[in-house]
DNA sequence: AACACTATTGACAAAAATTGCCATTTAACT
DNA sequence: AGTTAAATGGCAATTTTTGTCAATAGTGTT
């Protein structure tokens, strides 16, 4: 998928009018690196945006790629697919079911709706691919960080 | 989450099953692993199944949780909550939209859809938590795997 | 119940992904 | 141009996961 010209344009300007308003460098690492990320309508890992910037600027270094994309993160800039640096995780439940995930905690829990196995999916989805099978993600905060006064900490028990 | 006794024994009768037909051996490790995961309603990931397990059966290695756990999804008996080993992927794209996932390469491609924006959420939802916002994953297989020969192969610059 | 055969396990080391540390460099401000 | 603190690059360390191989334990047979 090809991002336009102008809608890149407009990333980088906010990226910075954000970076000037937190008062961080605007760096060359940090201008290619964002670009790259802007750039694809994929949704690249660290390995391959550092490939990416690396064509245009051989000196980059990878752990700089994972700091910067980090600080993108925090800033609001971008988002990460799935919880960061998350293990993988198992699930025993063959049953069709949805999932509520805790974006504090990381809590997933299941939850079960007939109206949501038989979501239409729209014309576009065509054009990309055969479908075979829709699930919903809810995310929110599950009712213990909401009244749990640390909400950084998580209960790894419930993990 | 508790998952009742009754659903439990049914899980591993149908474990058992899964083993004779395979042919696989049936070994006190593997009982105790798919049971841990059948066990509990949440998604937990290798080394806590393995803490779980281990309070029973203390000599168990965590090498073993992990082959185990592969091969339980090898034969359909559990799942993993997104794809296994995957690196953390990053997405400028910050508006509203959903997910096209490719089973066989990994592909995930944006789409958007009004009437997937306003989803209503079935009550059970608020049981578990606060719901912030509610994104469509579709998976199915990408045009490009479905035509190519070998669908194990990954064009990664796709990815 | 004991035997043989082979799959499975545990221990160790290795690989892959990500992060921490620190000396050097560089952007932003004067 | 000079100053200063933040950012970078290189390297080593961590964390998560996998591969190897000798020792062990199911399974079917007797």
């Amino acid at each position: 998928m090809k991002i336009s010209q102008q809608d890149i344009e407009k990333c980088m300007a906010r990226f910075n009018e954000v970076c000037r308003t937190s008062g961080a460098k605007i760096t060359h690492q940090r201008l290619e690196i964002f670009r790259e990320v802007a750039q694809t309508g994929d949704h690249p890992d660290a390995e391959t945006i550092f490939k990416g910037v690396r064509e245009r600027m051989p000196t980059i270094s990878l752990d700089t790629v994972y700091r910067t994309l980090w600080w993108l993160k925090e800033l609001g800039l971008i988002k990460t697919l799935g919880p960061p640096r998350e293990r993988t995780r198992f699930d025993a439940n063959l049953g069709r079911h949805h999932h509520f995930v805790c974006t504090q905690c990381g809590l997933t829990r299941d939850f079960y709706s007939e109206k949501f196995n038989k979501l239409k999916l729209p014309e576009s989805v065509q054009r990309i691919g055969q479908a075979e099978m829709t699930q919903v993600e809810v995310k929110g905060v599950c009712h213990q960080c909401a009244t749990t006064e640390k909400p950084g900490e998580q209960s790894k028990a419930r993990r």
